[in-house]
DNA sequence: CTGTAGACTATGGTCGACA
DNA sequence: CTGTCGACCATAGTCTACA
């Protein structure tokens, strides 16, 4: 059974759009959700995977359910 | 803002629960996912927290949602 | 405000062996 | 079949600085 990669793109994709839809910049998101600014740079331009506990994080301090975030990503992933 | 840590011991419980759901043993997930068994093992016993990659391809290799899973995952996180 | 780069640290992940 | 350990390697994550 060959599982393809995670496409870091897609979930960079997703969280950059959270974030703009909340309104708030790299700056403040990293800032709350107390991980590194260039970090979650890195993350929404698909150059880095995070980890559960990063997602958990982002989630937690733009106030939305990690389930939404990630039916998100599965409607991107379909659509590849 | 303060935001806890996610609780490894959950995030374990619940993998371990659905990979017993199917019926398959550690050895034959961690065949199918292709990640390490005493990996798999450390991260259902919360000794360890996967990235999303690695959840996505538990996921994929039981054939179930990563949505699915963090739904039950919040549920449990919400209990405590 | 965001992308990038470098240097570094922490931890995720692999593999083999054995209870 | 699962837990654990040790030695390693890979990459997530930090911080500073500058375009």
């Amino acid at each position: 059974m060959y599982i393809p990669t995670l496409d870091a793109a897609l979930v960079g994709k997703v969280i950059a759009y959270y974030r703009m839809k909340s309104g708030v910049s790299q700056e403040v998101l990293s800032g709350l959700a107390d991980i590194g600014r260039s970090h979650l740079s890195a993350i929404e331009r698909g150059k880095r995977k995070p980890t559960l506990e990063t997602l958990y994080r982002i989630c937690t301090a733009l106030n939305i359910k990690m389930s939404t975030v990630i039916q998100k990503l599965e409607e991107e992933l379909e659509m590849q």
